[in-house]
DNA sequence: TTATGTAAAGATAATTATTCTCATTTATGG
DNA sequence: CCATAAATGAGAATAATTATCTTTACATAA
């Protein structure tokens, strides 16, 4: 993944594009594995050693709300940013902190034709996402 | 739900029975929305002005171990704990902060089904709940 | 080109949920 | 009751995040 589309990618959003937006970004992206603000300022100041950490925090909320990077929610004090903004579900580790991507059209398909027919009272349904927590093997 | 019961599952995860254990519990049951801590000690107060914000996070750490709590994901910086140990759902308010139990067996035993034959790779799975966002109608 | 306006970045202070420390109090088994 | 380990209260500390304010980058117009 070339560096154009990162900025090809801010630039359809609107946003300006400018070297910090274009790093965290790319950082989310190439991290790949859910990382936290922290992670991805660890990795940004390899090549970018000044970016201010407010910055970083900035700007990951406005990819958020430009649909460049959704949070991933977790039962710990600590937000994690995805870079797959496409429909999928996740995989969390039970003993460590790991978040796998996990995507299934044929599940996908099954639950919709589930809730074709059965209906949840007082509620329109949006989207639904899979929490399948369980243990890696090994790797 | 009488206080006599919260003693009693109290008793039997071995946990010394004090007033303020009871009263985050039972505050947790009755509020039953999936409360903060700060809802929990708001609600607390009224009946026992004196507990201490220090405490309350404790004792909810030690009824979650102790399984007679869960935490909820979500996606904001607030932990949110759940009375509702046993398996089930969440439907997430895609506009508000509000979060309700979805109990369904049936889903439960079709995705079941599906992962019997379907497994996934080097993942064994122990639990699986859904995120299902959208909207509530009114009420 | 230079001036000007605006958005973004940097530095750092503030906030806030949560955790920690430690002195004091309390529950419980004997 | 007593002893004692465990729990609570008060307040300080932490850490992730947010806010404030100044400086910088950069687009556009004079
Ligand atoms: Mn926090
Ligand atoms: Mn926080
Ligand atoms: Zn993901
Ligand atoms: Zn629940």
């Amino acid at each position: 993944m070339t560096n154009d589309f990162f900025r090809e990618q801010l630039k359809q959003k609107g946003l300006k594009v400018t070297p910090q937006r274009v790093a965290i970004y790319e950082a989310v992206v190439n991290l790949n594995n859910h990382p936290t603000a922290e992670k991805i300022i660890d990795y940004i100041r390899r090549n970018h050693p000044n970016i201010a950490i407010g910055t970083v925090y900035k700007v990951l909320d406005s990819l958020v709300d430009n649909n460049l990077l959704k949070k991933v929610k977790n039962d710990k004090d600590i937000m994690r940013y995805d870079a797959v903004v496409s429909h999928h579900h996740h995989l969390y580790c039970s003993e460590t902190d790991r978040i796998e991507d996990y995507e299934d059209e044929l599940l996908d398909k099954l639950i919709n034709e589930y809730f074709k027919n059965k209906k949840i009272e007082k509620f329109e349904i949006q989207d639904i996402t899979l929490q399948i927590t369980g243990k890696f093997n090994n790797n």
